[in-house]
DNA sequence: CCAGTTCGTGCATGCGGTTGCAAGCCGTCC
DNA sequence: GGACGGCTTGCAACCGCATGCACGAACTGG
């Protein structure tokens, strides 16, 4: 049933094909595959009929290529190894194929890579984007000029005006200080992301300040976000502290994972007992038994969901604001951080 | 400079636009894109320019229609969550890109969802397809029909001749047995991944059946590859054994990971002391300081690189038979097992 | 029974490129 | 000086489908 590879099938049978076969005209076909389109019940019958025995599937390039509408919409990830939520990419996919769209996925090795990516966006008449990767302002307004949708996926705009969609950073990083300071911890201690990831600088400044205003010092120390920088900077931090550090805030998930290890197995410190981690992110491992990180976590699905909507709103009407969307994430308690609650 | 909507930016310049600006055919735009076509290089001079003035990139849809080649390849997946090598659709998306081919991204939510992939995969023209996804027989023989290549990934065309690459999980997991039966463990346990995973059932009966051969039992768990479920499985060993377990071989290292927290944290013992672990894949946490899963790391890079030469072959040269390739794991010796070497 | 609708269908055109063919241009060689 | 060959370039015909328009048939109402 599925095979015999008649001729007609080889490369792809055309509406010409399946019109010829059901002795009506390719237009009848093409109405015949459209939504309420006009055509009457018998030869309707009669087309699928043809269309199914010549395995026929409407041509989504020439279809493309005439209304304009590739259906397609791009997702630009800046690196797809430092995504911790594999997820995103999977509901967004998901979301959008459920409205019909496809989805062409673009993966940057480097930030050298956008304009080529952008290149091939181009190229494809994509209908839309979604963007999880530092994008240069010019290269946010290449998109506003030629009327292509975007929308950043905790990212912002840096100075152009651009839909996104956004955790909040500072009421979470608000939520896990005010926690902190409020056990009384005395020594405080940051790691920080990688300098050009907005979101990571953004989360430290956020608990920065607020450990200010609450006439509480820290020492900051950079880490890149992944397992092993957390380790690093726990040692730096420890050395600059005298070991006096009691709590430590991590600007995602992995790094803290990466401190709790090291806190334990290289300094031999009990934690939450000598001293209490948070990160950021709510990742999977960072419910496993055996840390149990003291998180915020981002409502992934609620997100996604908003990007998409947000996305098919501005494909639709493209004159659309701008609109920035802000998802307040969810205090996890976890064990790893003496909480007085 | 990039701003400046001017009428012929707003919908995309054509050729005809270009041409009409640069003074000359529409014909010879195109074959100034075009690699080796005969140009003047006066000519193509002033083309490029009227080009880059107007913002012109040749539209890929209109280029795929006349062609018949989208220069897409889909890549289907069916759960991205469960995809603990995010570095693999890294790395194939980056290669493929390499080459000038971008990827369609399809995520299968449930099985159900295949022949809705797949209608869509048929409509877009792809030149290809990569597949980590269980595919039906007769789903696979639809890809012959069509003349459109697939390589499947770590999966096996299940009756059909299809070429494929996956990591040797026969040798891997003797490779794990011999080490654990010669440093001399004595109550073997293994835990599955899910029933419908053929690399799963793969790794298990061999592991099983190596056993076997050197005169040791074993009991079987089932598990879904997920961390909660190591734990719940090791359990379930637990009773089993009246607690005398004491060596594991898990299906992968999520839940080799579960089962080593819950060996330690709920049952208190000691890993590799009073109970060995061991996993398959080589996924980052499995190096994490806690863990240090001994394990087989599969050869991502290798794997994917091969997958990509063998589809882009197969675009060019469709009659080519078959091959499978199958790539030997390493052994990463690790911490969470007790071994004699 | 005829005029006015409504519905269904075919014709023809165009989306934005590619490419075979032939014509034009120019230099070369006998 | 004329024939010839190579390099450029334009012409025109598609690729597979969507869609405005016109026309015939069926249906309705007076």
């Amino acid at each position: 049933m599925a095979s015999g590879a008649s001729k007609e099938t080889q490369r792809g049978a055309t509406s010409y094909d399946v019109a010829r076969r059901a002795g009506v005209s390719q237009s009848a076909v093409s109405r015949c595959f459209k939504q309420g389109a006009s055509v009457a019940p018998r030869t309707r019958e009669r087309i699928l009929t043809a269309a199914r025995e010549l395995n026929y599937y409407p041509n989504a390039i020439a279809q493309g290529l005439i209304t304009r509408r590739s259906n397609l919409v791009a997702i630009i990830i800046s690196n797809l190894t430092n995504l911790y939520h594999p997820e995103v990419l999977a509901e967004l996919t998901q979301r959008l194929s459920a409205h019909g769209i496809r989805v062409l996925l673009f993966s940057l090795a480097a930030e050298s890579d956008v304009d080529e990516v952008l290149d091939q966006v181009w190229r494809y008449r994509v209908d839309g984007a979604v963007v999880a990767a530092r994008l240069h302002p010019d290269q946010l307004a290449a998109f506003a000029d030629r009327v292509v949708p975007v929308v950043l996926y905790n990212r912002v705009g840096e100075g152009v005006p651009v839909a996104s969609v956004c955790c909040d950073s500072i009421s979470g990083e608000h939520a896990l200080v005010e926690a902190l300071v409020e056990a009384e911890h005395r020594v405080f201690g940051i790691i920080a992301g990688p300098a050009d990831s907005y979101i990571g600088e953004e989360r430290v400044d956020a608990a920065h300040s607020r450990l200010q205003q609450l006439g509480k010092d820290c020492r900051i120390v950079r880490g890149n976000f992944d397992y092993d920088s957390g380790g690093a900077a726990l040692k730096e931090l420890m050395q600059q502290t005298n070991r006096k550090l009691d709590a430590l805030i991590c600007a995602n998930d992995v790094m803290a994972i990466g401190a709790i290890d090291s806190a334990r197995i290289t300094f031999g410190l009990q934690v939450p007992g000598d001293l209490s981690v948070v990160g950021f992110d709510g990742v999977g491992p960072a419910t496993w038994l055996a840390y149990q990180v003291t998180t915020i976590r981002q409502p992934v699905r609620r997100m996604t969901e908003a990007a998409v909507a947000m996305l098919l709103e501005r494909i639709e009407r493209p004159k659309l604001s701008p609109e920035q969307r802000l998802f307040a994430g969810e205090l996890l308690p976890g064990s790893s951080a003496r909480l007085s609650s």
